[in-house]
DNA sequence: CATGGGATTGACT
DNA sequence: GTCAATCCCATGC
């Protein structure tokens, strides 16, 4: 991925994020699933402006937002766009590609359909703390790659992003069309 | 300093 | 379908 390609609307970063690869040591996995999120709608925790918890999220594009949600979980995003916006892509959803037996000792499961289907889990598979927070998407450690060529031409589909409680009618949750691996079921609204 | 609210998950009814 | 776990941090006094 070159480093002009979170520098851009984060509307046309997100679609063009499916299929994707995320790479965090052994494990691997393609991006099926993600939402945008961007400073001028409320559902964005860069609504609330610069702060000390969105500083990354607001700093320079290709680097990891990664937060805790529900004081639980990680939850992993893609900054995008010039350095002082914020606006990110969230990574919800992976179909995993390789150390795939690590993953499920991390997530204590067998099912690979169960191991990355969702935000907090897929963290939890390929290993992604809050440390994590603020590294460079293109050096590491957390690396997001093109599509393989098995990915190239694949259909991408939008509807209504998920678990939030402000701008819910913005269709700006993207998915790998039919894929088995996504965090819940799509309706179907654009490509 | 006290309070409240999540970009979720898994266990349970 | 319901619900608790658990922690950062924004906000307000």
């Amino acid at each position: 991925m070159k480093p002009s390609f979170y520098n851009r609307p984060v509307l046309e970063v997100a679609p063009e994020l499916i299929g994707c690869v995320v790479t965090h040591g052994e494990t691997s996995g393609a991006i099926v699933e993600a939402e945008a999120y961007h400073e001028s709608e409320p559902a964005s925790h860069g609504f609330i402006g610069l702060r000390p918890r969105t500083e990354v999220l607001f700093g320079p594009p290709g680097r990891a937002y990664v937060y805790r949600s529900y004081g639980v979980h990680a939850l992993l995003n893609a900054v995008c766009e010039p350095d002082g916006v914020g606006a990110g892509v969230l990574i919800r959803a992976l179909q995993p590609l390789t150390g795939v037996g690590l993953m499920r000792r991390r997530r204590g499961l067998q099912r690979e359909r169960d191991l990355c289907s969702g935000p907090g889990k897929l963290t939890q598979a390929l290993g992604i703390e809050l440390d994590d927070n603020g590294v460079d998407l293109l050096r590491g450690p957390i690396v997001i790659s093109s599509r393989p060529p098995a990915w190239r031409d694949i259909e991408v589909v939008a509807d209504r992003r998920i678990g939030i409680t402000r701008a819910v009618e913005l269709p700006w949750r993207f998915t790998a069309a039919g894929s088995r691996f996504v965090s819940r079921p799509f309706r179907l609204i654009a490509v």
